[in-house]
DNA sequence: GCACCAGGCGCG
DNA sequence: AAAGCGCGCCTGGTGC
């Protein structure tokens, strides 16, 4: 092994010579303050050390040449039995023109390498390493992989030796972890004194300042304002930040409460199956973006004149609406008090201002016309924009990261993009599509939450109901509104049973649903009349919570945690919980098919899968099937839509 | 000019 | 005491 090299001074870019005063010989006063910039500059990145380095838990940074660079990493996995890894892009998605991977980190909780993927030498030593280890450790794997595998230097079987440390993370007791799973507050709060990340963030958040670099960057932005694509990765500021990840994750790994290894090898595998659309992709579909945004952007503006026209200048604004509305005459209601707003603001959401679209005059045109322009607005920055950057910075394909366990029930979440957010109508969904020769076929779970409700209670008028086919929510109607209820009433009462059974108030409720409190006191008489099991669960969930009782296991093995301080939520807690194992369990099912390697998308109570169009047919028969399944002697039951090359509406 | 918050709205 | 639940992303507005 080659002995270490020393840590060498910076040899960063030549200073540039600055302007002095011809007759002092002194520099200008704006010639001292870039001499000043550039010494901040310098003192915020640190010496330069070329990669790769290695890099221990107080900071110090030893130069290595490659090889011993993989001796060193050996070395950690022999230690571990294991290999943490973590990179550093541009910030720019795969796919985009920026995306780039900068470095490459690898090692222990004792020793983390910092490697440059461009050196092929390097590039071997990582791709040595990573097919070396018998286990794999990342925080939020996915993030580190597709790259990864975008680079060419693994492939998507890595998943089977990773073991990500945010679903240990997420099975604990958010209040031994921290709400957000982000790596710098977990390692704060579960390493304490010995994390090292969060001070590494600091001086990089430092240094990206001293340059004016944006730490947030989105697809647009450019890639010269981008500290992360801009950044000297060989400086001892980002070498300490880069490495601080794998040496903090690595403790991590040993540290975090470990679940039964049933759990975690079934949350293993759901992230595997879910990953695959991060690393594909679905293509979108640039000309159903490009007739969409021609309906709503001419739509758009002309709502937002009509706004103009009616006395509110800048059409977003909130706060010039409810000033125009309150001159109009109109009585607003307020928000929640915050901190900023102790009295709350007037509320303009659209629950309220749709209780007010009969308005005569001008204030009822303005209510209408706001709808419209939030709507058009929402569409299009929300979903056609980011979809055309797809197509025009980037590949034309969406890559989401479907955080496994993203939610404290344990939910499913998406992020860059959401895709679990798409508009039920209007087309928007149909910008995703399938490949060339393949199709989406879909189903979702029918009535998912009233079987839960009736499987955890176990009611036997709930259980009677679901077998017979009878329809609960007109039951309800019928009891609260009378044998003359109409559709409306039925819809009023299902939002009522809903929102009653997760923890609402009779008096919120009733402002929500906007109906009396003696309409909804009569739904919630109607559900108690309907489903007294159902409710006595419900409160002994509560009861529950409030004598501390807060680990409810699911049937699948995995603890929800039930939030202490407020025991109005533990109903739904144990029934959004326990709905997300049965989407897990059709996952995995759907993966143990023929089409099981191929790219899924869940979104809570539905399947969107990628399968070869002449599958179709049998494979929505068989995505059914993997969908159904019995929960404590209720039937769940999955209905199929139609195969589709792109993702259709769902009304 | 950036980071953060609140309100709002998309989904389930 | 009472509180519908869970998210992600957008804009406007504020504060540094």
């Amino acid at each position: 092994m080659n002995p270490p090299q020393t840590t060498r001074p910076s040899t960063g870019a030549k200073r540039p010579t600055y302007k002095t005063n011809p007759t002092t010989g002194r520099y200008t006063k704006a010639a001292q303050k870039e001499v000043e910039r550039a010494e901040a500059r310098r003192a915020a990145a640190g010496e330069s050390v070329p990669l790769p380095v290695a890099v221990d838990r107080s900071g110090a940074i030893t130069g290595l040449a490659p090889a011993a660079a993989g001796q060193v990493v050996a070395e950690a996995i022999g230690r571990a039995g294991a290999l943490t890894v973590d990179v550093e892009t541009s910030g720019y998605p795969v796919g985009h023109a920026n995306a780039a991977l900068r470095t490459v980190q690898l090692g222990d909780e004792h020793t983390a390498v910092v490697l440059d993927p461009d050196d092929p030498a390097q590039a071997q030593v990582i791709r040595t390493a990573l097919a070396a280890a018998p286990r794999l450790h990342a925080h939020s794997a996915t993030a580190d992989l597709v790259p990864l595998a975008h680079a060419g230097l693994l492939d998507e079987s890595a998943w089977d030796r990773m073991y990500d440390t945010v679903i240990p993370a997420k099975l604990a007791d958010p209040t031994s972890t921290g709400s957000d799973p982000g790596l710098k507050q977990l390692a704060g709060t579960v390493l304490a004194d010995s994390a090292t990340a969060p001070e590494a963030d600091k001086a990089r958040a430092a240094l990206f300042k001293a340059h004016g670099w944006l730490t947030d960057t989105k697809a647009l932005t450019p890639v010269e304002r981008s500290g992360w694509a801009q950044v000297d990765s060989t400086c001892a500021t980002m070498i300490r930040y880069a490495a601080s990840d794998v040496l903090d994750t690595a403790a991590l790994a040993v540290r975090l409460p470990q679940p039964p290894p049933a759990v975690t090898e079934r949350e293993r595998a759901v992230q595997r199956i879910t990953a695959r659309v991060a690393h594909r992709g679905l293509r979108v579909d640039r000309d159903q973006v490009t007739h969409l945004e021609a309906v709503h952007t001419p739509a758009m503006h002309a709502a937002a004149e009509r706004l103009r026209a009616l006395g509110v200048e800048s059409a977003g604004s909130d706060r010039q609406l409810a000033e125009r509305l309150t001159e109009l005459g109109v009585t607003l209601p307020r928000t929640q008090p915050s901190t900023r707003h102790p009295n709350g603001q007037p509320s303009v959401a659209a629950g309220v201002l749709d209780g007010l679209k009969g308005t005569p005059g001008p204030a009822g045109d303005l209510i209408a016309a706001v709808l419209d322009y939030r709507h058009h607005e929402t569409v299009l920055t929300t979903f056609l924009e980011p979809y055309r950057v797809l197509c025009e910075a980037g590949d034309g394909r969406a890559r989401p990261t479907v955080y496994t366990l993203g939610t404290d029930t344990g939910r499913m979440s998406c992020v860059r993009p959401n895709l679990q957010q798409l508009p039920r109508e209007g087309g928007v969904r149909a910008c995703i599509t399938a490949d060339p020769g393949h199709t989406l076929v879909s189903a979702d779970f029918s009535g998912v939450e009233i079987r839960v409700m009736a499987a955890l209670s176990q009611d036997p008028e709930l259980i009677r109901q679901l077998r017979e086919g009878v329809d609960l929510h007109a039951m309800v109607a019928e009891l609260a509104f009378g044998p003359g209820w109409t559709k409306a009433n039925r819809y009023t009462a299902k939002r009522g049973v809903f929102g009653w059974a997760y923890g609402g108030g009779i008096e919120s409720l009733a402002r929500q649903l906007g109906v009396t409190a003696d309409v909804m006191q009569a739904i919630v008489d109607a559900l108690r009349q309907i489903a007294p099991a159902y409710v006595a669960w419900a409160d002994e969930m509560k009861r529950m919570v409030r004598s501390g009782a807060t680990q409810m296991p699911t049937y699948a093995g995995r603890i929800i945690h039930l939030p202490r301080d407020y025991p109005h939520k533990a109903p739904n807690y144990a029934i959004q919980g326990t709905a997300r194992e049965l989407l897990v369990d059709a996952l995995l099912a759907w993966d143990q098919t023929r089409w099981g390697g191929g790219v899924v998308l869940p979104v809570h109570d539905e399947i969107v899968a990628m399968v070869p169009e002449a599958d179709a047919a049998f494979a929505t028969a068989e995505l059914v099937r993997c969908m159904s399944r019995e929960l404590y002697g209720i039937q769940i039951v999955a209905e199929p839509s139609e195969p589709s090359a792109a993702w259709r509406d769902s009304v």
